[in-house]
DNA sequence: CGATTTTTTGAATCATATCAACGTACGTGG
DNA sequence: CCACGTACGTTGATATGATTCAAAAAATCG
């Protein structure tokens, strides 16, 4: 049980046997079949996700029913609607899965005595947040220099196994783009 | 010396007056003239720089020599390109002033030592880039599912001050468009 | 197998970029 | 302190590329 939690806690800093099974006492399991919520927009986001297997997402809907992916988490990332969960505001998020998964919850009370009474969970924390940042930064830098086409590749370079686990339409949607658009620029990218 | 830097982080984490003593030996105070560099693409980024005074920009320029600029760095604020800084890779971004500026650097060597050091460090470097990415996380889902009206109302809402300062084309830089389609945007939400 | 979801294709439309020209403001050296 | 040169912002005409809407084809699921 956590296995691939304790395996990325290990690799960011190395814990003992006794700070392992103090954090286990911290965490909370749980399973979602494909199509279930972890977050739905409104309700406060009382915990972080940590995917041990299967998919989700994080996504906004907008005015016109549109809804757009901002985040994907697959195994050993995190999800969560990080601003409502520090805040106790309402999500602006909603997460759902996408393939049936199994989550590692730590919950807004358990991440709190954490950090007060662990030290290298506030480092595993603090690198966790630098990765997510330096991913989203490089992810925005792309947006907006670069064309469709180098967006797709990098996108595929970057998260390989996706496109076999993610449908198309989905990927548009974290693109930002229309599915008829993303489909127009795998063709003209194949045809090459 | 450095009261902005202390007030910023005394407003995270309050700090004794012997740790604040503690902490000035590790930074470094710097004054920056209007257009000159604090870091060149290519060269390794070796400290973060808070802004005390004045106004920097982080940007890239692609092949065309199109500048797209990632990142404003105002009073209060810290500016890096923190992937170089912490990888010791060459810098992708460009950083210079587009004000005077008065910076305090804090190096490499000092931020390790400090987080080694100082747990309270590490609560506040902590802190910092969670505030970097929740800020990023909403420009990069006004990206995706805004007009262009919308994000440009809500760009000044946030950085109320900024369009006095910065130049139009710069904002059009950090909006991912060219300064004629501001110029144009902005036309049409004066004339409501 | 049938039903539903996903992807593709086509045509029309809309938004933004591009290129070029012009007016204005700014600051810098004479 | 003025004049000139450079940088900045605006405007117009045109081109490009993405969206939209509709429909068909393909894939997936029960």
């Amino acid at each position: 049980m956590y296995e691939l939690f304790f395996r990325k806690f290990n690799e960011k800093i190395s814990l003992t046997e006794e700070e392992e099974t103090l954090v286990k006492q911290y965490l909370t399991p749980k399973k979602l079949r494909k199509k279930q919520y972890l977050l739905q927009e409104g309700d406060i986001c009382k915990s972080i996700a940590f995917v041990e297997k299967g998919a989700l997402r994080a996504y906004s809907v907008d005015e016109k029913g549109n809804e757009h992916i901002i985040q994907f988490g697959l195994e050993g990332w995190l999800i969560s609607d990080l601003y409502s969960f520090l805040s106790n505001e309402p999500a602006t998020y909603n997460i759902d899965a996408i393939e049936d998964a199994e989550l590692v919850l730590i919950s807004k009370s358990a991440h709190e005595e954490l950090l007060r009474k662990l030290p290298k969970y506030e480092t595993f924390t603090r690198l966790n947040i630098t990765g997510a940042y330096l991913a989203m930064q490089k992810r925005l830098t792309s947006i907006i220099s670069s064309t469709l086409e180098e967006r797709y590749m990098g996108f595929i370079n970057l998260y390989p196994n996706i496109v076999q686990r993610v449908p198309q339409h989905m990927i548009a949607s974290y693109m930002g783009l229309t599915p008829e658009t993303l489909s127009r620029v795998r063709q003209k990218m194949i045809r090459k």
